[in-house]
DNA sequence: TTGTAAGCGTTATCAC
DNA sequence: GTGATAACGCTTACAA
């Protein structure tokens, strides 16, 4: 009767002596079906080892089961934390998680959202190369609902959940002023990524306000937020002139700290007592350093799940509106910053 | 026309004045059609902004297009970076990646193999709880492409692609016997991860060749393979008498490891001096500590490629025959296993 | 080269 | 409570 194939309802029914309709209604109305048919239809069920089509499902129903997550960086465990969040609410919302990568190009982001269009998502949480991108407006247009995480647009066209980074990169510096630094660096790039520039200009403005001059704060760019960028950052500023070299460091992300602390560390420098170090992002690693880093906390996981209420919300109510959620960071201090070091 | 449908190819072939076949002929066989109706096609779909239905095509077509990946730990990295390899190889062959992540609960990984089989999925990669689970006999009795990933079974029921950890045990303790050490700890567990088990083993094996006395490999078990269980393991072994205590330690894994490296450094020892650190797997946090930590390293993106390629065959080559690829892990010497610390 | 039509496995709307 | 039956959007023979 099967041959090879794979079971189906129809078969499903055939063994169970009853209609394929009943063995739907078992399926997505059991309350409708008497108990005993009910029993039948199961255990043909499991004698058969049926398991439902989902695509067949999807095709008929209209609705998909899935939601995706296009994050921006494989490498860096912030998003692998942020995509941990969402697949928690998904997990609630009994939906499954499409985890894609971009490696920040955008030409991979595209390929992945053309595909996830092709199977119908329910809809899309995107970490983005771009916020502006163009072909991110396209997928709202199309009603695929959307939200941009940990980033945000200059319009309200969409969904968002993201961080004050403007504010994160104030307390982190205040941080810094508070123990008694009066040189600081900040150590950061490329520019064209949003949170780059707000830190950086979070960090200008409370250095401003608390009346120092802009020449003792000094931007180190990276071409990257990665270790080895964070290494060589730390290279330039040891090859800083001393009168010059500043004693603290703020850095826009926790991977660029790692790789400075490790590089200052190796260069026998102490830490904090000769270069103290703030991070961003406030990853597990961050506080496994040798010398616990001081970072600036995001809710990693809060900011994935916020982010898959707002989709499914966009998917469900009818009556939904657009929100931008805005999370604000908060400072850990640790060992990286303390005027003595302390333990984690 | 359309009043907000999402566009099928009957509204395309419509607008083209063609036939369905058409449109779906340019889509899956352009070659047997006219180059001036294919560019009419074409332009309709641009027009319409057609995406063709995942759903449909494989309901129809009877193929997927999907790779899935359960991975064990998404806390870990090292299981990001066999995603990676499979992520790569999935590209070349034009296929979606499916990732999921079972948290090292045998319960998830069942909910998630479940949707997979729904989705009918191409093939599946999994790094199981428990590679003798019967359930994974289940999917290759349905025909599914199943490797198993860095860990293998008993019998040759399947593909699996792993490393040989009892090699890797081996030459990690043979490493530190090489440096003078005298006194060694392994520091591992739980006792029912296969990996754990083979590993330990190998350090055994290579002591007891080189005639070392059983009582100096001192076995510290750990409740898990994470960071924190790493510095706790480094509190016990800071608690040993003098004469007991080992100076150096083989993590079964980089996680332990750089746990071993923060508390002892907080704890004031001098790494490698008082205390010398292996870890496995060499993940990208290993040579990013403040002492970059020897490790054993396994191939992780090759590992995924390698899998990858094994499912794909299975999926496609009738005369497939299931392999147990085996690599070679190799020591990667670094800082903190230097008789006098050096760069990384 | 293009058109026609059957059917993939489901769900949902009806009668019964 | 249960059983026919018509879609869902697509692919693929086969006919024209």
């Amino acid at each position: 009767m099967l041959n090879g194939r794979t079971p189906s309802v129809k078969d499903v029914a055939a063994a169970a002596g009853v209609s394929l309709g009943t063995v739907s209604n078992v399926m997505n109305r059991p309350e409708v079906v008497s108990t005993r048919t009910r029993e039948r239809v199961e255990r043909a069920m499991a004698e058969l080892g049926f398991v439902r089509n989902e695509s067949a499902r999807q095709l008929r129903a209209g609705t998909s089961r899935t939601l995706a997550y296009v994050m921006l960086d494989g490498n860096n465990p912030f998003f692998h934390d942020v995509a941990q969040g969402i697949e928690l609410a998904a997990e609630d919302a009994d939906l499954s998680l499409f985890i894609c990568n971009s490696n920040s190009r955008a030409e991979r982001e595209e390929v992945h959202l053309d595909r996830l269009l092709q199977q119908r998502v329910q809809g899309i949480l995107i970490t983005p190369v771009n916020p502006e991108a163009t072909y991110l407006d396209e997928l709202s247009r199309r009603g695929l609902p959307l939200v941009i995480v940990d980033r945000r647009r200059g319009d309200e066209s969409c969904c968002s959940v993201a961080v004050d980074d403007v504010h994160g990169g104030r307390i982190a510096v205040e941080h810094l002023v508070e123990q008694g630094h009066m040189r600081v660096a900040f150590i950061g790039g490329p520019d064209s990524i949003g949170q780059v520039r707000e830190r950086w200009q979070g960090a200008r403005e409370i250095w401003d306000e608390l009346g120092r001059s802009p020449d003792d704060l000094i931007h180190l760019p990276t071409e990257a937020l990665t270790v080895a960028e964070g290494r060589s950052a730390g290279e330039r500023l040891a090859g800083l002139p001393a009168r010059r070299r500043p004693t603290a460091a703020f850095c826009a992300n926790d991977l660029l700290a790692l790789g400075l602390l490790q590089q200052s560390i190796g260069a026998g420098l102490r830490v904090p007592d000769d270069l103290a170090i703030v991070g961003f992002d406030d990853i597990e690693f961050a506080a496994a350093a040798a010398v616990p880093l001081t970072s600036v906390r995001q809710p990693r996981q809060e900011l994935g799940r916020a982010a898959a209420q707002l989709v499914l919300d966009e998917a469900s109510n009818p009556k939904h509106r657009h929100q931008q959620l805005f999370f604000t960071p908060e400072l850990v201090a640790r060992a990286s910053t303390a005027t003595r070091p302390r333990q984690p």
